[in-house]
DNA sequence: CTGTTAGCGCATTCAT
DNA sequence: ATGAATGCGCTAACAG
C-alpha cells in the first residue's frame, strides 16, 4: 500500500537485512533463519513489495516465458490447444506470450521477432509455413520451437500433431466401405489453411486406390464457418452432381451443411451423408450426432509443452509425435 | 547469423558508433544522419541484433505491456473480446500478456500477481468479482484498469460492457409484448458466470413487471455448452410445465435446446418458444434463426483499450460505458 | 547530429 | 546462514 514500486532495496533496509537474503526469500532458496524470513516476509507485505522481472530476467539472463503464436482465436480449435498449452505449462512458472497470426506468415514474423526481444525459452507456432526471416531466428537459436498441429513435412526442431494427407485417405477409405461412391467436397480457402488441402489431397489418393473420384466441389473464398458451410452446400447441390456423401473441411463447415439439409428438407444419411473433421462438441449434439474424425486438439498442445520443457536444449535430432486421430461414426454417414 | 545474442554494444563496435546511437537508431528517435543510420543498420542484420526489451525496460522504467485476464477461451465469446483488444492494440506498440482465470478469482489473482512482475502499463480484466488482494493491486497502483462485459456495479476505475441487468428486463419485456406468458428458464452454473445470474435476476424482474414470474427452470451444473443446453431442456420439459417460452442462459445452450426441439419432435416457436443471449453466428445460421440479444463483444475490448491508452494515468473519476445491446428477432420466438 | 556518465532492480559469484 | 561487490543490456539526462 505504502508503495506501489517498492524494490528489494525497501525492503532489506526495512527488514535490515541484505537484498540478497530477500531476494533468496522471494525465490525460495538456499537456507533461511525462521526469524529472517518472518521479517521479511512482513517487510513484502508492509511495502506490497512486487518483484520486477525484466530486472530478474536481465541479472539472470533467463526468462521464464514461453511465446505462442496460434493462427486465430475464431477457429475453437485454436483455443482448445492454447489450453492444452497452459495445462503444460501450469505449475512449471513459464509463462505464455501469445501472439495471434491470422493465418498470415508476414504476421507472423512480425509477432515473433518482437517476442524474441523477451528472450523466450521456446516458441510454440502452427505449421511448416514461414517467412524466410521466421525460419532464420527460430533456426539460429539453441531455442527450441515446437510446429504444431501438423507432421507432414520435416520441422526445425519439434513437431506434434497429426498427419492431414493420412486423415484424408483414411476418410475415403472408410466412407467408400460404407458403400459410398458419389463424393462431393465442400471447403474453405486453402491459400490461408494449408492442412484442409493436406486432407483434400489424401481425400482424393484414398479415392483413387478405390477407382473413385470427386465428382464436384466447392471451395467457399475466406475461412471456415457453419455459414460458409451451409451456403457452400447450397451451390454444390445447386450443380446437379447428385452426391451420395459430401466431406467438409472441418466440422464448422459440416454443421453448416446439416442445417443446409434440415432447412433444405434433405434427409441426412438417406439422401446424403455428412462428414466432418475435428470432432467438436457442437458435431456430436446435433440430432444425428456429426460422423467425423477427431483430432486431440488439447493433447497437441500439452505433449508440444511437456517436451519442449523437459529438454531446454534443442537435440540435434528433430522429432515429431504423432497425436493421431480416431474416427467418430456418428449417424450422418 | 553470427551471434544469437548480440547486445547494443556489439553493434556499437562493428559499426563504429556509440551505443546510444544504435539505441536511437533502433527506436527510430532523434535525428541520424542517413549515414550512420546505414552503417547501423548493417551491423545489425549482419550481427542478427535483437533488441533485449528485459533491459530497455529496465532501463526506461516503462513496459509496452497490457495484462489481460479472461475467464475462459472455451466460451467463444472471450475470443472475440480477446479479438477487440489485439484490434486495439494494433500499432501501438502494445503487446497483451493473456491469462486464463477459468472463472476463478484466486487464478486471476495469481495470475494478477504474476502479470504485475512485469509491470504491465494496464490491466484488462472481467467483471467485479475479485479477491481483497487482487483488489489491492487493481486500486493501490496508478496504473489503468478495465472491467469488461459487465456495468451493473462501480469500477475501480473503468468498466466497459453491458448492463446483463437491463438485458434481461428487455427480454422478458419483449416476449411478453410476444404473448408469451407462461416463462422456462434453462441455465449453467452462476457461482462462476454472475452476469448469468443478472439477466435472470433482469428477467424476473422484467415479468414481475406485468404480473408473471417463471413456471418452471433448470440449472445445469458446470459451465454452459449446448450439450448441458441440450440436456437441461429435456429435464425441464419432463417437468410437465409446460411452458410457452424458454429463455436460455446464453446462445450456447439455446442452440442444445434447439437441438433437443429438432430430435423430440416439438416444433419450435409453434410448441415451444426459445431465446437466448449473445447473438452467435451458429444461431443465425439454424433452419430457424435464434431469436435472441446481441452483445456486441468485439467492440467492447476494442472500446476498452482505446480509452486505456487514450489516457495513460488513471482519471480521478470511474469511468463506465454501455456498448449496449440489441433485439435480434430471429425466428424460434 | 553524436557521445559520456549513471544508473534501472536484481542475481551471481565469492566471501564470511 | 548471511553479505559485498559486480554486471546483465539498455536508456535518460546532459553534454558537446
Amino acid at each position: 500500500m505504502t508503495n506501489a514500486n517498492a524494490t528489494l532495496a525497501d525492503v532489506a533496509r526495512l527488514a535490515g537485512v541484505s537484498e540478497i537474503t530477500v531476494s533468496r526469500v522471494v525465490r525460495n532458496l538456499g537456507p533461511i533463519s525462521e526469524n529472517t524470513r518472518q521479517k521479511v516476509n512482513s517487510a513484502i507485505s508492509k511495502l506490497d513489495y512486487v518483484p520486477n522481472r525484466a530486472a530478474g530476467m536481465l541479472a539472470s539472463a533467463g526468462s521464464n516465458l514461453v511465446a505462442v503464436l496460434l493462427p486465430s482465436l475464431s477457429n475453437i480449435v485454436f483455443p482448445e490447444v492454447m489450453r492444452g498449452i497452459a495445462e503444460g505449462l501450469r505449475g512449471t512458472g513459464h509463462q505464455p506470450l501469445i501472439g495471434v497470426t491470422d493465418y498470415d506468415p508476414l504476421q507472423e514474423e512480425a509477432l515473433l521477432t518482437s517476442f524474441m526481444s523477451w528472450r523466450p525459452v521456446a516458441v510454440i507456432t502452427t505449421g511448416f509455413e514461414h517467412t524466410e526471416t521466421t525460419r532464420r531466428m527460430l533456426s539460429s537459436g539453441r531455442i527450441r520451437v515446437a510446429e504444431l498441429m501438423d507432421i507432414d513435412s520435416q520441422p526445425i526442431d519439434l513437431a506434434v500433431g497429426l498427419s492431414h494427407r493420412s486423415a484424408g485417405q483414411v476418410t475415403s477409405r472408410h466412407l467408400a466401405d460404407l458403400g459410398y461412391r458419389r463424393f462431393g467436397y465442400v471447403g474453405h480457402d486453402w491459400t490461408a489453411d494449408r492442412r484442409a488441402r493436406l486432407r483434400y489431397d489424401g481425400l482424393v489418393e484414398g479415392l483413387a486406390e478405390r477407382g473413385l473420384s470427386i465428382v464436384a466441389e466447392t471451395l467457399n473464398p475466406g475461412p471456415s464457418s457453419t455459414e460458409a458451410g451451409k451456403a457452400a452446400l447450397a451451390t454444390l447441390l445447386a450443380k446437379g452432381a447428385a452426391p451420395d456423401v459430401v466431406v467438409f473441411s472441418n466440422d464448422d463447415m459440416a454443421v453448416g451443411g446439416y442445417f443446409h439439409c434440415l432447412a433444405a428438407g434433405i434427409e441426412v444419411k438417406r439422401d446424403l451423408a455428412l462428414f466432418g473433421f475435428n470432432g467438436l462438441e457442437i458435431g456430436q449434439c446435433m440430432p444425428a450426432p456429426l460422423s467425423t474424425l477427431r483430432s486431440n486438439r488439447f493433447l497437441i498442445g500439452k505433449q508440444a509443452v511437456e517436451v519442449l520443457l523437459s529438454t531446454p536444449k534443442r537435440p540435434d535430432e528433430t522429432q515429431t509425435i504423432d497425436t493421431g486421430f480416431e474416427i467418430i461414426v456418428g449417424k450422418t454417414a
